[in-house]
RNA sequence: GGAGAGGUACCCAAGCGGCCAAAGGGGGCAGACUGUAAAUCUGUUGGUUAUACCUUCGAAGGUUCGAAUCCUUCUCUCUCCA
């Protein structure tokens, strides 16, 4: 078996691959360009979304050449899975500029600059817009179309299970849309292999049975594992909504406190998907006696580190130290602590605890304030707050002349006095 | 085009004239237990200047002392038939 390809088995990615020894076989004997397809539906992308880049980050390092391909074109109808939602039309605009953060959230993973280290694959991107938007109807039926049983199709697990609940014409697209894709990148980029999720396996197939007839050479398709939490929770989902990985949306502390709290069973697993470690390094912490602790530091350290750098990381880490492992909590380790800041006069006149806290992270509302309080989860410090209508003020700093406030044992946030 | 069934809070889902800010479950938050884990148990889960008030049960009107519940129109979804 490839060596490469043994890393991803190694590492738990894979499900399934149209042809293992095919494959095997070609990527011993050439750099091989592969893609996956992303929605720029949203400005940002969630830890969920990355599974198959960090697939790509191996197959890059071992001289493949990854694409990355959004689905400028796919998005211009709208995603219509998820019955209660509403089509997102998004405009042209808005997709481009949601290109631009994306491929800057991938930039984390995958390397896309123009020069990369010696022995590694070039990255490209594409975005599908560029070919989809042309398309004439009648032409693409006959040279497209004409290639695709509705009854084979049909067939598929993915639309088996939609015939229960309806399935609109242009979902039932998608599947076309995405094999031309493929076509396409085999056609003008020479691109085999296409990789993505589970659920894309029907659609890849297609993709590489289109080629197949359309004349063109034997193409791959290889899925990977859809990540389960073993909670049963969906991976990359938290009380705050999704995991993004835009720092403004989901700040570098939460984002390293997600991956502390993983899971005891997962560990192991995450650091084999979401980290670089190799995998002799990852066996250290399977060992019997070892403290879970310390491989769910490393992992949320390692992950952190991938997506915010290694500044963040480290500003995360020192944080939680500091307030988790009883260490000298000096200013220096509050830096990566969500923070607001307000004026020392404004302290001085006192501000009531439901304001306050509504004003952090911590509550959303007065009244989810007011029920933190009572609930006696609010902290200052080192004191509960129990009534709702305390006033807080310049009595409750503490000797770094600073607010930190608590919710439970875990949420913190940092109120910074400015004179 | 015809017939029927529906749209209820973050999600699923009860309610079918006042006792409804709306049962139950899931999810979230907090408390207990712990290892910043899981499981379990308890509380809580629209908003506010809070023993009261305001806005919510697809949308707009109407009946009524009083509507998520009844009537009208509109709209969207689903199922069956053509």
């Amino acid at each position: 078996m490839n060596s490469a390809l043994q890393t991803l088995i190694d590492r738990g990615f894979i499900k399934a691959c149209t042809n293992y020894e095919g494959l095997s076989e070609l990527m011993d004997n050439e750099s091989v360009r592969m893609y996956v397809g992303v929605d720029p539906t949203g400005k940002s992308l969630h830890i969920g979304h990355m599974v198959p880049f960090f697939a790509l980050h191996h197959l890059q390092k071992a001289g493949h050449q990854p694409i990355a391909l959004v689905g400028g074109g796919t998005t211009m109808i709208g995603d219509p899975s998820g019955k209660s939602e509403m089509r997102k039309m998004l405009s042209k605009e808005e997709i481009l500029s949601n290109c631009d953060s994306i491929k800057s959230q991938l930039q984390t993973v995958v390397d896309f600059s123009e020069n990369p280290e010696e022995g590694m694959g070039q990255a490209i991107m594409l975005n599908n817009a560029d070919w989809l938007t042309e398309l004439n109807y009648i032409d693409f039926l006959r040279e497209i179309g004409r290639h695709f049983s509705v009854n084979r199709m049909l067939s598929f697990e993915a639309y088996k299970q939609r015939m229960e609940r309806g399935l609109s014409f242009i979902e039932f697209n998608y599947q076309l849309l995405q094999s031309y894709d493929f076509y396409i990148l085999n056609k003008e980029h020479n691109c085999r292999l296409q990789v993505g999720g589970d659920d894309q396996w029907g659609n890849i197939v297609s993709g590489v049975e289109l080629i197949r007839k359309m004349g063109g050479p034997e193409c791959f398709g290889l899925t990977f594992n859809l990540i389960t939490r073993a909670d049963g929770h969906k991976m990359g989902k938290s009380e705050k909504g999704a995991v993004f990985l835009d720092p403004e949306l989901y700040s570098p502390y939460d984002f390293y406190q997600y991956w502390r709290n993983v899971n005891d069973e997962d560990t192991v697993k995450f650091l084999k998907l979401f980290t670089f470690l190799s995998l002799d390094e990852i066996a250290q912490y399977e060992k019997e006696g070892v403290n879970i602790n310390e491989a769910k530091e490393r992992l949320a350290y390692e992950q952190t580190k991938i997506i915010h750098g290694v500044e963040e990381a480290d500003k995360a880490r020192t944080a939680a130290l500091a307030f988790f492992g009883n260490k000298a909590d000096s200013v220096e380790n509050r830096e990566g602590m969500p923070s607001l800041t307000i004026t020392s006069a404004e302290l001085a006149g006192g501000i009531g605890v439901l304001d306050l806290f509504s004003r952090t992270d911590l509550a959303a509302t007065n009244s989810e304030a007011r029920r933190l309080v009572q609930g006696g989860g609010a902290w200052i410090g080192e004191t509960k707050v129990t009534d709702v209508k305390a006033l807080i003020d310049s009595s409750y700093l503490d000797e770094h002349n600073e607010l930190i406030l608590r919710s439970g044992k875990k949420r913190y946030f940092r109120i910074i006095i400015e004179k």
